[in-house]
DNA sequence: CGCTACATTGAAAAACTTCAACAGAGGTGG
DNA sequence: CCACCTCTGTTGAAGTTTTTCAATGTAGCG
């Protein structure tokens, strides 16, 4: 249930409001001037507040400009009470940045309808996600639900994708951000020489192709299906204006890029450094993790030894040869060219 | 000069507005019903937008309507202008996503004043910047001297550091962002045999550390001082505050890690396949453009022989060994320890 | 002066890659 | 339906590249 905070001085008016509010089931906080509701706000966070501009102690202003001072209260939406004679107060009070204002004498309607404006916009913009990259899945279909100006589900179509086909080259330029909704895909370069490795592994939920999009520029890389993949297409600008207009949307997507940029180092120093047979053993295992998440006993590994070796950095020999050495260690098994995982311990623990 | 529509039924309301604007020295557009308004917003798209509601043809709330649905206006700000009798029509304008209304009859003050206020916020929204990296530099200075609500540069300290110092270590908890006044600073880590990679290299005008401050956890890598330097220390609540207060600084950063991401990609693909002179070459240049891209004639590397094997993940004399190769091959020449580029050409064309 | 830290060189060893050959699966066309 | 072709996976052996180990040189410094 919310809880909205109500500054005024004139009990009657405040307590007529707190009635209304309370009637239309949101929980309600009072105050009988400014200092009192700032106290208040700081103690009991509300999602909302209502506030008289003309007040003894600390006016209506002074408890905007100090809300702007706290972290934890500068995004509470802000609506405004005032005399119908005082336009020029009003005017004040927008430009310090009130969300909304409501003249006196209102009537119930107007106020609830200023209230409900106001929550649902705050709603979303700080719409809380959870933390892993799949929150993105729910909130792009709660986000394409609540955007009253497009909807992007409608918009955009899911297209099919036969294992080995490619999504997009590197050089071509974006047109489109891709969702996998079933399938995955790998991402990879190519040297000078023709030799690939493969920078990027996506799964069920993950999204592909944003660098490019968010960097402005062609892709720098080529996708290839793994699994017969299913992608929902969304348009630039759907990407742009969703993007922008959601601050919930944008924060995820910094934290998945950061995290991007931290996983790639990692591969940096690996690749650097390891063995051959250190490679190989955590290859496998980012695979296992990418792909078997739920820890399904049986899983196993269906990959080309090319696209294997691309993704360790080895030749495709090397990778052979020390998937042999697993096999015959029972740190692995391998049927018909799948590979199994037995020890997972065992692999995580292969030293360099 | 801003331009604004006016798009209002009452003639004289329409000239008097429109005069005023003038006035304030504002360039103005004038439509006198919500069709026509819509056309002209189309093809002029003006900077903001006051529209009576109540109009023949095609009233405000149509005509907000149909900006939401054009991409390219859907954030130029809207003023409502309404009778002060209206007040369930104003309500509803502001529920559509008005962003301010007037109620007539106004006053001078109170247009202006809303006007600016709009515009102001608009900007602030939407500002553009330079597309290098530098242009973080102007922008948080910039912003801390726009930001109302507390002046970042005031509050941040900035502290000196000497060569070899670190600044952070892996697996500390980050408490601040820092922004490079003066110097050079690497970031690297370290595997489990103590083998050092330099992941990142940064110079005056960079930023440094806010991978692991948006990601919300410890550092993964160390940061060391390469040339003595000066950082601004910019606390976590301040960069936070920063960042989610202004859609630009947001805007940039993340094209800031997306290009992180692209790069760590190309090194990825070289620390992978590269032969050791082009590993060295490659690494000599990226120096080479890092710190000296105002292409400075007698411009000279000046790194210890171990950091510049851990730049190239390659071991230490293999690398000595190698820069005797160029040295031989006049691509660079050596004195005194410094390497000094002779033939930048030579040694972009070198091969694997 | 002796100590320490960094730079360089030589030679041997290790780690991978490459080349080459071959096997099996799967698809194709006569 | 089978011979044939192609593509992928595998193995052996030779070849390269890079690292490692060890020794030596050099510069700064208390």
């Amino acid at each position: 249930m919310k809880k909205i905070l109500i500054i005024e001085d004139n009990i009657e008016i405040r307590e007529n409001i707190a009635e209304i509010l309370e009637l239309a089931s949101y929980s309600t906080l009072t105050a009988e001037n400014g200092k009192e509701g700032m106290e208040m706000a700081i103690a009991q966070l509300p999602d909302l507040i209502i506030c008289d501009i003309m007040m003894p102690v600390l006016d209506g202003y002074g408890v905007l400009h100090m809300l702007h001072k706290n972290k934890r209260l500068r995004n509470t939406p802000f609506i405004f009470l005032s005399a119908k004679s005082e336009k020029p107060e009003i005017r004040k009070g927008m430009e310090m940045g009130g969300d909304d204002y409501i003249t006196k004498p209102f009537n119930t309607t107007e106020l609830l309808k200023a209230v409900a404006c106001r929550l649902k916009k705050a709603e979303q913009i700080s719409k809380e996600l959870p933390p892993t990259p799949k929150g993105l899945n729910t909130l792009i279909q709660t986000a394409a639900n609540k955007d009253s100006q497009e909807s992007i589900k409608e918009d955009s179509n899911v297209q099919k994708y036969k294992k080995k086909q490619e999504v997009y080259l590197e050089g071509h330029r974006p047109s489109s951000l891709y969702y996998i909704m079933k399938g995955k895909i790998r991402t990879y370069k190519r040297n000078d020489e023709g030799k690939e490795l493969v920078i990027g592994l996506y799964n069920e939920g993950d999204f592909l192709g944003y660098t490019a999009l968010l960097e402005q520029r062609v892709y720098n890389e080529n996708a290839e299906v793994l699994e017969d993949a299913e992608l929902v297409i969304i348009t630039r600008e759907d990407f742009e204006s969703l993007l922008f207009n959601n601050l919930g949307i944008l924060h995820k997507f910094i934290q998945l890029l950061s995290r991007n940029v931290t996983e790639k180092e990692e591969q940096l120093l690996g690749i650097a450094y390891n063995s051959l047979r250190k490679k190989v053993s955590t290859a496998l295992l980012s695979l296992y993790k990418k792909y078997n998440s739920s820890e399904n006993a049986n899983y196993s590994i269906d990959m080309s030894r090319d696209s294997l070796a691309a993704l360790t950095g080895v030749a495709k020999e090397s990778l052979i040869r020390t998937l042999g050495d697993f096999r015959d260690e029972k740190l692995i098994s391998i049927k018909e060219g799948l590979i199994f995982v037995l020890n997972r311990k065992k692999l995580e623990l292969i030293l360099n």
